[in-house]
DNA sequence: TTGTAAGCGTTATCAG
DNA sequence: CTGATAACGCTTACAA
């Protein structure tokens, strides 16, 4: 990492031991000494833990009255459950990990910081919690790159480390859901798996996404047009590449000049560069996700094409990069937020009833008109 | 969120009920019906639950040779420990909490997206997680926009949701860390506080940032400097503000143009627009982060003015913004992953030793030159 | 150095 | 409908 810093300055703040402000709800144990226990509330409210126990957790069988006098009891202890001591009995953690897998053992910077800074990340993890938290469901994360670690991880999870996971497969030859399924913990993949997996599953029908972006840049009149697709062993891409070329044949475009990119803005650069030495009357170009058709811009751009006079650009995702990009970038949306919190309710109802067939559900993508074509 | 799209194809995989294929650890329970507890590997080891116990948890006082038998029982039987119910009796969860905090009370999609898609958050779970993973710890994250939500988590942190919390606030007036010290849990903030407050925190020494910035900017022979400044309420952005404007008072400009924006993309194309207004002969610009000197940047450019000859831009982040921009964005790097990293290291000490006096750690800023001065 | 036994705070079973 | 009481799986005095 460059211009790595080293702490410069340390100073004290003084940490002088407040005894708490006393908050809202005044506490009946003097101090945080020993939290309030179900025993506590239970006494107070003068019934049992059992019957405190069952209000709680909203169970039939309680007395209208004493559900009153037990929630006082519980507000006036400030009480809370431990979840240590649940799950020690539920056998539930009330957590959900996410897990981002990637194949390559490169262990810790440059995957991290690469797949991280993707807008991609952001809008799972914010699709996830909008469906985890009303149900009161934490979500940790988790890091594998080396097969060690994702066995360790499969340990931790057959333990109950968590109830489920979210599965994020990085990588087309990742072991990991396979072992997941293999250890029958309940799973959901984002993203169709490259080789099937008795896993649910959630993705975007990339397909026709592509073709959307095809129909388009044929719709406006463009004759000589191409694509930057993403790596080629990945379902994603694969299915991009199929969904375009075949849009594109029904045009009576049989032949649709492509180079490869990884999805990263560098390599957008990169290929499109490549793109237009070897097909240098290019009027329209489909690239595979938004990082790399912003890449893709600033080369447009730099040559001195203009966009989307001379050139029309389609990317794909609809991330915040499409917005960043200039001009903005029409672009096919994929739902991810949406995707990723269906992911979650999936997991979820496959927690709570583990008979639950696998399913795989497939959202539609639309494509967002902006100022590249 | 435009374009939302609903579930449109389900299928069914098939959902078999798999026998794990055996891993390579025969394991001595037939099935997963219930997992090896410590009694499995004593009976297995011939000793008893403590020893065990102390064998896993490297306490000194064993027979070098009972290590050995222990540890072979515990592969054998593929144990691994059950996390609630050494949380019960440790009262460690072995998790610290990432929260991300907003005063605003927008509480589901717009703040989540925001803050997502901006790569400081990725930046920021990268470096925590590198510091955590290597102490087993767990993250969770929390997010919360609402006061009510504040309050519940924090009654949600006392009772042992975590271990402790690592706290990225992002509103001035948040009351989250002062509620979090008021009630004696441990917490590091990333990021000066707006008020003092009675925790650790990790910052980047913003104000020798932006210095540095002045000094390249009139080093590179501008006459014209103006800035575009985050909000003014913000610490982060305050510093910045005060180190740009008294370096740029030493170097004999007491008056520096700004306009303010609020760290996004789109008010760093506002902000442009207007500070280029007021002043037509601007020659050099500081931008206080990476994404508004994008948009600063894309204006620019629009207007046809030519970076970095005609105008210089530094920004101030180093995220990935600054090698996606334009020409490729000078910078001001902030050794985020750094600081999380120390945060979490500052976070664990202190849920080891809460003894612990509270500390802030500053760390250097440096100056990344590229393409735009 | 090792084993025994007492909890940790819940939920769940089973009588009343 | 409610209350004892037995787990849940682990750590940790305390004894041996």
């Amino acid at each position: 990492m460059a211009g790595a810093a080293v702490p410069a300055t340390l100073l004290a703040y003084g940490c002088g031991e407040r005894s708490p402000p006393d908050l809202e709800n005044a506490r009946v144990t003097t101090d945080n000494a020993r939290l309030p226990t179900l025993e506590d509330v239970a006494r107070l409210a003068g019934v049992s833990r059992a019957t405190v126990s069952r209000v709680i957790n909203g169970i039939r069988n309680v007395n209208p009255e004493l559900h009153e006098v037990v929630w006082n009891a519980v507000n006036a202890t400030g009480y809370v459950a431990n979840r240590a001591a649940r799950s020690l009995v539920t056998r539930r953690t009330g957590t959900i990990a996410l897990v981002v897998s990637d194949s390559e053992s490169h262990d810790d910077d440059p995957f991290m910081s690469r797949f991280f800074s993707d807008p991609f990340f952001g809008r799972v993890v914010g699709g996830l919690l909008s469906a985890l938290r009303p149900a009161g469901v934490q979500l940790a994360l988790q890091i594998v790159g080396a097969d060690q670690a994702r066995a360790r991880l499969v340990g931790d999870l057959r333990q109950g480390q968590a109830d489920g996971s979210i599965v994020l497969s990085l990588h087309p030859g990742d072991t990991l859901p396979q072992l997941i399924a293999d250890a029958g913990l309940p799973g959901v993949v984002i993203g169709r798996p490259a080789r099937p997996v008795p896993l649910s599953h959630v993705d975007v029908a990339n397909d026709r996404g592509a073709a959307l972006a095809a129909d388009h840049l044929v719709a406006r009149g463009r004759r000589r047009i191409g694509m930057i697709t993403g790596p080629v062993d990945v379902p994603a891409s694969v299915d991009r590449i199929a969904g375009f070329t075949s849009a594109m044949a029904r045009h009576g475009r049989s032949y649709v000049p492509a180079v490869a990119g990884n999805f990263t803005h560098e390599s957008g650069d990169r290929a499109m560069r490549e793109l237009l030495t070897d097909n240098p009357d290019l009027d329209g170009v489909f690239v595979a996700n938004d990082l790399m058709a912003q890449g893709a811009l600033s080369v447009l751009q730099e040559l001195g094409r203009a966009v989307p006079d001379e050139i029309a650009v389609v990317g794909f995702d609809d991330s915040s990069a499409a917005l960043a990009a200039r001009p903005q970038l029409t672009t096919v949306r994929q739902p991810l937020e949406d995707m990723a919190a269906e992911a979650a309710r999936l997991l979820l109802a496959r927690v709570d009833d583990p008979s639950l067939s696998t399913t795989s559900i497939v959202f539609e993508p639309t494509l967002i008109v902006r100022a590249t074509t």
